[in-house]
DNA sequence: GCTCAATTGTTATAACATTACATTTCTTAC
DNA sequence: GTAAGAAATGTAATGTTATAACAATTGAGC
């Protein structure tokens, strides 16, 4: 892979189906791992895919008025725990929001390139730094149990089109 | 350096002399670059190195009132804000809190390790991985501006007072 | 001293997140 | 099938973090 075709797979992709693969996905592994994936739960999965972008709380939480659902924080904000105890959904720290995981598995932590122009996250999947990152963390004697890594620029579209 | 003794500087040392000498730093590198290191920065900044945690904004705020000043949030938002931009402080997303720089040069961006049971924050100052993270982000054809790197969990003290 | 820009004060509000407790729904055992 | 207990959700209130907008003050350069 270039970083013409990373870009193009970053920019667009039929996103519907790559929304109907996730959720495919998290009822598979909900299901293998006796998880109860609730119908909030799910509709805030998919809300998170719909965005195609890092969304916040309140954004799902004004869908869900929209839709009908009278729902306050708290439901929002649990289903997102679940999701991100699961593995199904990254918090993003820098941003207050939210992206589904393209590699969902419990405990893996995700790191970002997030675009300050077009808003749009790509998550970095490559896990060689993390190793070294881990290592690194070991050296210090520092056990690790999370780790944060959001990386803010301007993505090849944003960077090309100025 | 080993971790033993690394572990040393993180857990104890003259806190008094650290402090003293970050805020002489900070003098030095504003007078330098002809910025104004305030009252209201200068104070802002030695409560920050004071705390030797990372300390929220509202903790600061907090502390200015004991202090007789008046102050609103933005007042202590724009310190930091300008501490920030000068790389006198970094802004921990994680915890939303702030930290002192210990090696303090416009444009560097801090990693850390933050622990999760004594809440102290031990600054990555190794280069080599960032680099690596920027060619990271170049291969995806990525335009860095700035990394926020967290690493949470045990420190050494409290991992073997367990 | 005058002028303009930078800084700070002040009020209000926005944005993000949690606590506490009541209610409902689901699962399991009988 | 039903009762009991656990899990999930509803609901109201509140806590925490951060910014907007505009007025007043201060400081540097002329
Ligand atoms: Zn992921
Ligand atoms: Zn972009
Ligand atoms: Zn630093
Ligand atoms: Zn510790």
């Amino acid at each position: 892979m270039n970083s013409q075709s990373d870009n193009a797979v970053f920019q667009q992709h039929n996103h519907a189906s790559c929304i109907h693969d996730a959720l495919i996905t998290a009822k598979k592994l909900c299901k293998e791992r006796g998880l109860r994936l609730t119908d909030t739960r799910l509709r805030v999965l998919e809300l998170i895919w719909q965005s195609h972008k890092p969304i916040g709380a309140y954004d799902i939480l004004a869908q869900f008025g929209q839709e009908g659902r009278n729902s306050a924080p708290p439901t929002v904000y649990r289903a997102l725990e679940f999701l991100q105890e699961n593995g199904l959904v990254h918090r993003i720290a820098s941003l207050n929001a939210f992206m589904g995981c393209v590699c969902p598995q419990e405990g893996h932590q995700g790191g970002f390139l997030i675009c300050k122009q077009c808003k749009r996250a790509q998550e970095i999947t490559e896990d060689t730094l993390r190793k070294q990152l881990l290592s690194l963390a070991q050296e210090q004697d520092f056990e690790v149990e999370s780790m944060t890594l959001e990386i803010s620029g301007l993505c090849t579209t944003c960077r090309t089109a100025q």
